[in-house]
DNA sequence: ACGGTTTCTGAAAGCGCTTTCAGATAGCCA
DNA sequence: TGGCTATCTGAAAGCGCTTTCAGAAACCGT
């Protein structure tokens, strides 16, 4: 006969822990460990006994004692420079749906394009004990590798490629070529580019260097007054066609950063009386949502960033689980031809 | 004389723990602990070694002990209907903005517009352990509310009011009724609606009843062939604004839930023939980035996220120390005039 | 130099779970 | 029924931190 204390049918004034629904069913912690956990080796009367008392009671495991006895936190963190950014934004939802499916959760923080910044919030996240990290980019804080490697966790990085680290993305230099070419392939000589902000940021120094080197390859050069590096956004991509226009004969066609930097620019092309694609054609990055309703629809470099964040997902959990994994996936960007983009007017030069 | 281990100098084969530095220190854990927390009442001597001694191991306290042991998860929860909407990564960002200060972390999960899906998601949350949870609306899961209130941490409602529960919002109805009063001092008769899902979404089923009844007392009233609910998204707007054509005359002006949804409206409606303000006037929600840049410039019900982020963020870090709280917080949406609304032309009766 | 305060400090007891280890139980065959 | 193996189970030892509690040290006035 069991000796049940008197208050085993009373409510407990505090939430349940796994010693009351041990009393409840009378087993011990031991095993309602084992049957919560679904490990085997449990009687089915006992397990019954189990499940039903953690039901009765509402009985939730505490997570941060069993991450303390397990040494895993089921989750894992993921730094991004912008959260608003809809190509992040993307991958944080793609990257959290793999790790949800594998119960881990996603712990998201901004770096917001700086590299201290980034150090810090990475660092926080670790502070957390998080059992995966995932950056974006190749360029990070050197203290940061040191403390992710003295914390012994797995990281991924994504949106680039990587020769040293563990990464999911594509080659943003020979993207960004591609575009340049099939730029050069439709008769133009004259090609700008607008980027974000390349400091710490290796993805828009590459391609702005891949369509450098595609020009120069066929004997053009990317003119310094057509190079323009500007903050992000539709603002952004105002000012830069600006800028670009001060400096001189001006392009006639550009590849910007992002699809917001294309439409600003696009904007200010217009009010500045020129037509696109009749006297500039237009290139983006990324694919938004509104780009091929844009007037005229804009061509675009799209980014998988689902499937990025899906991939650095499943390479995440793979490495937490102890399972190999190859080191470097490469998602490819796509050139997505829309009419935003034209031959050059026969007296363009 | 202190007694030192051989191994102190030595790099230790894992990372290091309180008692690593307590060691180094010369003193015990329970000093570790109290320097490392600034509590007070430790000699500056003493709190000077615990520093270095921390300093040189890299140490970095195991977060999920700290939690164990004091009942604080630092972090807070957000379950968001979609984590890819505008203006939810607002709030997000801004609610992470104010935790992040208070030395909190947040974790968001997505809900996907579906009660079930949303009590999934905050239950898993509630499980590791988070000290406080954010919502949006008002229309919960009835088993949600009662396992926050059994787990006994603040929760507070965004984006809407609520008589039951704290919330940071503004009226839906009131600020939806102010458009169509606006549209009805143009002229307006014929107003119509396109919306998001509407089940279980209070949002947007109280905006589309404030509309009708702005209209009703003003003897006018909504025709259902002009109350239309699509899903999200530009594509949305387009069949949304295609279907209301299907049903009887057009109606002059527009209201929709999104400015995504506006600017799928307004393409299909060019794509009819029908001029942009001059046939037929459009409002959004939500103030996106490209609404200012659309032709014509989008007039739009603008949402403060960041504000109700911020406040929401104060609201839960308040009552997770205990400090007293307003139950609610108003944070009015604003009516952005710009050029898609003017008055309906003469003959449109 | 001494008793009485005040300030610091360390030992030890948790926090609530997982997991090992050895003992208990059940199952089986002869 | 006895002996042996194969299963189950519970006691107990952590996981690494915070915090209480009582004792040690420092300080003070006389």
């Amino acid at each position: 006969m069991l000796d049940l204390p008197d208050d085993i049918l009373e409510p407990l004034g505090r939430s349940p822990v796994a010693r009351d629904v041990a009393r409840r069913a009378g087993v011990s912690t031991a095993t309602v460990s084992r049957v919560l956990n679904g490990s085997a080796g449990v009687r089915a009367d006992k397990r019954e006994a189990v499940m039903r008392a953690a039901q009765d009671l509402g009985f939730v495991a505490n997570g941060a004692a069993r991450a303390l006895s397990t040494r895993r936190f089921m989750a894992v963190g993921a730094v991004v420079p912008n959260i608003e950014n809809e190509a992040f934004v993307r991958v944080l939802s793609s990257v959290q749906d793999r790790l949800r499916q594998a119960g881990y959760t996603l712990i998201a923080a901004n770096a917001g394009y700086d590299l201290e910044d980034e150090l810090r919030e990475a660092t926080f996240l670790l502070e957390r004990g998080v059992d995966g990290l995932m950056l974006v980019g190749d360029i990070h804080h050197p203290d940061l590798y040191a403390r992710i490697a003295r914390s012994g966790i797995p990281m991924v990085q994504t949106f680039s490629l990587s020769r040293q680290h563990s990464c999911v993305g594509f080659d943003n230099a020979a993207s960004a070529a591609r575009a340049a070419n099939y730029l050069m392939d439709l008769g133009h000589r004259r090609i700008g580019v607008i980027s974000g902000l390349r400091k710490d940021n290796d993805r828009g120094g590459a391609r702005v260097i891949g369509i450098a080197q595609a020009l120069a390859a066929r004997g053009l050069r990317l003119a310094p007054e057509h190079d323009i590096e500007i903050s992000y956004g539709i603002g952004g991509g105002r000012d830069g066609f600006r800028q670009m226009l001060a400096g001189g004969p001006p392009p006639t066609a550009i590849i910007c950063g992002t699809d917001q930097i294309a439409f600003g620019a696009m904007i200010e092309a217009r009010a500045r009386g020129l037509s696109v694609p009749g006297d500039l054609s237009v290139i983006g990055h990324n694919d938004s949502d509104f780009s091929p309703f844009l007037d005229p629809p804009l061509t675009t470099i799209r980014i998988h960033s689902a499937e990025i964040g899906h991939a650095a997902g499943d390479h995440l959990i793979a490495r937490i689980q102890g399972r190999p994994v190859v080191r470097l996936t490469e998602i490819d960007a796509e050139l997505i031809l829309r009419a935003s983009t034209a031959p050059p007017r026969r007296d363009a030069g």
